[in-house]
Parts: C-alpha cells; sequence; structure tokens
DNA sequence: AAGCTTTGTCAACAACTGTTGAATAAACGA
DNA sequence: TCGTTTATTCAACAGTTGTTGACAAAGCTT
C-alpha cells in the first residue's frame, strides 16, 4: 500500500463516518479533511470531487454475503440488528439510506447501489422475479424496523431481546406474503 | 386574514413543499422566497429563521384523526398509502421523515413532533403502554413500506392493487405481534 | 547526486448561506 | 390629508461552500 492510498483511505472513513451519520448535505469536505488529519484539496485530487467521495463511501456498502448464502435469511437479519457491537461500532447502512436517500444530489446513486449489490442478488436468491413482492416486502421490514428503531427511537422497540422477536415475527410475515 | 397572513401562508406552502421534498439542508430560504413570490428577509421576519420556518411547517403534520377514530386501523392506512390523488398531490409525510430525520439541525424536531401528534395518540387509542410493541411494528410497517415504495421505488411494490394487499397483509402482521 | 514522479500544502476563487437593519411603500384610522 | 402602523424591498454583512492551480516536500530510479 502506497503512502497515498494510507491518507485516501483515511479520507474514505472519514467521510463514510460523517455522509453516513450526518447525511451528504450536512457534512462539509473540510469536516472530513480535518477529522482524516489530512487537506481538503485532496478529495478533490483522489476522488474528483464531494460527489466522487460520497459515491466511493457506497462500494460494498450493500455487500451480505452471508446473507446471500443463508437458508433462513430472516435468522440473519435478525443476527446482525441485534448484535450490540456493530451498531455502536458504525453507523448502519439503514441511517445511511435515511440520510441521503432524499437527497437530489446522490439519492440516485444510493438506488442503484441497493439495486446492484443487494436487491437484484436477493432477487435471484430467492428464485427470480417472481419473488419481488415478497422480497420487497423483506426489505421494506428491514428498512422500516431498523430505522424506526435507531434512527427515530420509538420506545416500543427499545429493548433488544423483545426486538428479536418483532423482528422475526414481520421477516416471516414478508416472505409468506400469498402473493 | 390580513395581507401579512396572506404572503406568511405562501412562504409556509412554499417551505412545506421544499422542505419535505429535498429536505431542510438542501433548501435554500432565496428558494422558498423566490417560490412563494416573496423576499427572503420577511423569513426572518415571520418565522425567526429557516429552524422557525421548516418549525412551522411541521404544525399538524402527524394529525391523522380518521385513523384515530377508526375501527380499522390497517384499512384506514391502506386507503390513504394507494389513493393515487394524495400521492401525485403533495409529499407524504414519510418522505419528510426520511429527508430530515437524520439531520442534526432538525432531526429532533421530526421526532418531537411525531410523538405528540400521531405515537401517543396513538398508544392511547390501542389501549395504552402495554401495546407499545404492536404500534412500533404498524408504525415501522408504515414507514419501511411507504419509504420503499416511493423514495426508494422497489419494483416489487410498484403495482397498485398487489400494494394494497401487500401492506394490508403487513400491518396485520403488525399489529398481531404476540408480545 | 540528478532527474522525475508522487504526495502534500497553501492561498485564493466565485458562489452561496442565513441574517440584519435601514429605507421605502402601502394600508389604515383620525 | 396627516400621521401612524404595518408590510415589503433592498443592500450589505460575515461566514461557509466546493474547487482550482501554483508551489514545496518527499520518495524513488537511474
Amino acid at each position: 500500500m502506497s503512502k497515498a492510498d494510507n491518507t485516501r483511505d483515511r479520507l474514505l472513513e472519514a467521510a463514510r463516518a460523517a455522509f453516513w451519520q450526518r447525511g451528504y448535505a450536512n457534512v462539509g469536505l473540510r469536516d472530513i479533511a480535518g477529522a482524516a488529519g489530512a487537506d481538503v484539496a485532496l478529495i478533490s485530487r483522489y476522488f474528483g470531487g464531494k460527489r466522487g467521495l460520497f459515491a466511493a463511501t457506497l462500494d460494498g456498502a450493500f455487500h451480505w454475503p452471508d446473507l446471500l448464502a443463508a437458508d433462513d435469511p430472516a435468522a440473519v437479519v435478525v443476527a446482525k440488528y441485534t448484535n450490540p457491537d456493530l451498531s455502536a461500532a458504525h453507523v448502519s447502512v439503514i441511517r445511511m439510506i435515511a440520510a441521503n436517500i432524499a437527497d437530489p444530489e446522490v439519492g440516485d446513486l444510493v438506488r442503484a447501489a441497493q439495486k446492484l449489490q443487494f436487491h437484484d442478488p436477493m432477487l435471484a436468491k430467492l428464485g427470480g422475479p417472481d419473488k419481488a413482492p415478497q422480497l420487497a416486502l423483506f426489505i421494506s421490514v428491514m428498512v422500516g424496523a431498523d430505522l424506526t428503531r435507531e434512527v427515530i427511537g420509538l420506545p416500543g422497540l427499545a429493548d433488544a431481546t423483545v426486538y428479536a422477536r418483532q423482528l422475526r415475527h414481520l421477516l416471516d410475515a414478508a416472505l409468506a406474503f400469498p402473493g
């Protein structure tokens, strides 16, 4: 790894933390550069600009091989969303979606990455286009539950052990949609 | 209504359209003033500033008397979310949540308004704090389904008649959570 | 060490941000 | 019509935004 890759990675990591937490429009390039201990001008050099930097934070953001390989997808989702380590460590992908999906500047990037990295592979796993309604419900539960719990903070989802059962309940219902 | 109230209302309506669609951070006061055909300075005078203007757009945003009075809440939600007129007319509340809930400047305003105007009255209607897990799931389905359909745009939720059944299916499951 | 590429620093840019106060115009009551 | 309150316009403010290009430092090859 060259020296440039080193500060490039620091910039990328700082950008991910900031963009995913506060949203694209609420983050200035000087915030990111300061957090990474680098100069602002390097962002334009390495990533071509703010938009390019954001796009780089989306590489592999929706990649979830364990889920694609699982016999019981709902169990994998429940296990990840109720893992206390991960939720504190880095901002959840769901929060990133919430913070950026409505942004006119980068919303389409998020949609495209989600479709390419997550939706389409999952659809293939579930058995093709016929399962699109079930998959859409499955995703809508993932988004709705995590967003309501982590970002909105509804008290009815606060208890972790109950939340695991709640999530399981709704994910099962999603996959069981008759069509 | 005095003349001041007239332009005040035009500013408020323009602000709602812009803030709810593109998010607080992506809207400049000159955008709003221009759309309302008024001067920028009037915003600070009438609403005390940008934040005050946004807060004003939240008055009654989550007010939903039909739902609070209904025997079958799920049916009311389905009817509203599949009404083709409304969805085109004004931006949905769900999109407003998505566009602003992660904003450090106004996210707390959105959370507070939701709790006061929607969550707490609904909890009382459902029978008190014991029903918090079911209500939280109900809300998470409303948020997840509408967000996934309207903002993310998943193809599996595109068909309106199927979507009505999908929504009904998940809302029923939410209220049927054993606890 | 000389030459060359890579990496980083610095200052400045034009555009835009929300907000303010003074000046102007309109509306209204006496 | 005068005087007063209300409504609106205008210009300017200090700060921040993303981006650029010139320059310097460091690393590496020959």
